[in-house]
RNA sequence: GCUGUAUUCGUCUAACGGUUAGGACGGUAGAUUCUCAGUCUACAAAUAAGGGUUCGAUUCCCUUAUACAGUACCA
């Protein structure tokens, strides 16, 4: 088990679309593994289906993974001593080991093709049974154990397609080891000869190429979703017949990521649904169909990646808000679930509130700047942090602020109807008409300072301190809501209090309400 | 169907045979003598079911149920 060789671990995704959350995770856990084991994080990309190429996923791939502070080690933009590591451009290399399977007897050519295949199947399944391409049926079909060596020959010669198959043995129990789930063991009579290269396009399938590629690049640790699990004994057998078992790597599969409610795996059409991202980045498809971002939803990448650790494993600490640093000192493949983790949305949002106020004000303000310059409003940083300090722990993503703040920045136009009819009434706008002047008295404006005149005032005339203090917010924010009345007013200065009060005082005593 | 994997509060999870079954999100209530939010405090909330093994099972074994995955010339 304990090895001296260096922790090698690879991503392996396949470019077919946008990277979901889920296979973020798988890239982050990888990622973790080797940063902490001082090893190699490398980004080999699965693109031996030619048919399910899509344009632009790659670079979504790199792209989310820069953004998640996920750093490539060796790979795909990066390069590195096994390049290339897209398998599109090492097609060459994997046949040799497909033949070599063939002289061994541990792989054989069928001739079969996807439609003769098809046929049998839906034939199996009216009949209520079904095909397994196996040992049972391999010597009855046309392939190489079948046909004489002079057919076989014979029709690879004149250019049949065919395929190579791996050989499963019969009614052998495979014992596998997985780093998260222990010892698991399958009889091989349940499994299929699974395609391992395929003549039509000179290419292997995922099996193939996976084992070729994860020896060839001294891969020591496979990390990877739980799907996987049923084609592991493929994989152990592979290794095998190979004749590479010696330097097999460990394995370790991840549980899935479930969707919030229901049934099911995460989907891209859950997010849609129930309004929430499961893709680092927004992504439009080639039907012009968009989805939704973690990043343009204005999610931190430290949030995102917070949130997902947590998902699946657990520092078994009441930790729960960790830097990537953080992560790698204590991520621990034990630790990882086995079950499936349901995602909760309302927890992302929660992380992402935990992160935004560690945020400085300096850095939050800067963030803030660019909305307010989209309202046309100008105004010095110094102001801007002075507000987003105010306000900084009301809010979860930068794109609140201006919500929650925009009364620092420009008068009231309009009074909400509701708080209008419940306190600018009776005596109450009276009180506003004197508490003007005594805020015009005031010299020290701070929110202390001035505070304490009023509070003083409003008990010495014995008003009741919800009235006025309700009304006056109306006179100065136009809502029921917002931070303490005093700090919104040492914001805005003096004056602008003071213009604010005779404004609502000339409107609201006319009646101008926002209907 | 078959094969495999899994199963603790609504959700994420802790408890590596002995705890009043712990924490977090969300929820509810109270406090914060100006609102909303926040914060603080409190409360509600779980071992899928049934058999074993054991002095003692959330923990080990078996059965059932349920969920998920795989069952492609896809990854």
């Amino acid at each position: 088990m304990s090895s001296t060789k260096r922790v090698r671990v690879r991503f392996a995704p396949s470019p077919t679309g946008p990277l979901h959350m889920g296979g973020v995770r798988t890239a982050l856990y990888n990622y973790l593994f080797a940063r902490q084991h001082k090893g190699d994080f490398i980004l080999r990309i699965e693109d031996t289906d030619s048919n399910r190429f899509v344009p632009g996923a790659e670079a979504y791939i790199l792209e989310s993974l820069r953004w998640c502070g996920i750093t490539i080690d060796e790979g795909v933009s990066v390069g590195g001593p096994h390049a290339p590591y897209r398998q599109s451009e090492r097609k060459e290399i994997y046949l040799k080991y497909a033949l070599q399977l063939v002289a061994s007897s541990n792989a054989y050519y069928a001739f079969d093709t996807p439609e003769e295949l098809n046929a049998i199947r839906s034939e199996a399944e009216a009949a209520g049974r079904t095909f397994s391409y196996n040992y049972e049926v391999r010597e009855k079909l046309p392939t190489s154990l079948s046909l004489p060596a002079e057919e076989v020959q014979k029709r690879i010669d004149r250019g049949d397609q065919w395929v190579i198959r791996f050989k499963t043995p019969e009614n052998e129990e495979i014992h596998m080891h997985d780093l998260i789930r222990g010892d698991v063991t399958v009889n091989t009579s349940t499994l299929d000869d699974k395609v391992l290269y395929k003549s039509a396009d000179a290419l292997p399938t995922y099996h193939l190429a996976n084992i070729v590629d994860d020896h060839l690049m001294e891969i020591t640790h496979v990390i990877r979703g739980e799907e996987w699990l049923p084609s592991l004994p493929l994989h152990y057998m592979l290794y095998r017949a190979l004749g590479w078992s010696d330097s097999q790597p460990e394995f370790a599969h991840l549980p899935l990521l479930l969707k919030p409610t229901g049934k099911g795996k995460l989907s891209k059409r859950d997010g849609d649904k129930m309004g929430f991202p499961v893709f680092p980045l927004q992504w439009t498809s080639s039907d012009g169909e968009q989805s939704r971002g973690y990043r343009e939803d204005g999610y931190f990448p430290e949030a995102f990646i917070n949130m997902l650790a947590l998902l699946g494993w657990n520092p078994g600490t009441d930790q729960e808000i960790f830097s990537m640093d953080e992560l790698i000192k204590a991520f621990s493949l034990e630790r990882v679930s086995k079950s499936g983790a349901r995602f909760n949305p309302e927890k992302a949002h929660w992380f992402n509130a935990q992160y935004l106020r560690t945020k400085s004000d300096k850095e939050l303000a800067e963030l803030f700047l660019p909305t307010l310059k989209e309202k046309g409003i100008e105004v010095p940083i110094s102001k801007v942090e002075q507000v987003v300090a105010l306000i900084k722990e009301r809010a979860a993503f930068v794109k609140e602020l201006w919500d929650l703040s925009w009364f620092m920045f420009q008068a009231p136009e309009t009074y909400d109807t509701k708080s209008v009819t419940k306190f600018w009434k009776g005596e109450n706008p009276a009180r506003i008409a004197a508490l003007r002047e005594v805020l015009a008295g005031i010299d020290d404006f701070s929110k202390e300072h001035a505070e304490k005149v009023v509070f003083d005032w409003i008990v010495k005339n014995e008003y009741p301190m919800g009235q006025v203090m309700n009304t006056f917010r109306i006179a100065i924010v136009g809502a029921g809501s917002g931070p303490s009345i005093m700090d919104i007013c040492a914001i805005i200065g003096k004056e602008e209090t003071l213009r604010r009060i005779d404004n609502a005082l000339l409107r609201l005593n006319r009646n101008e309400t926002a209907e």
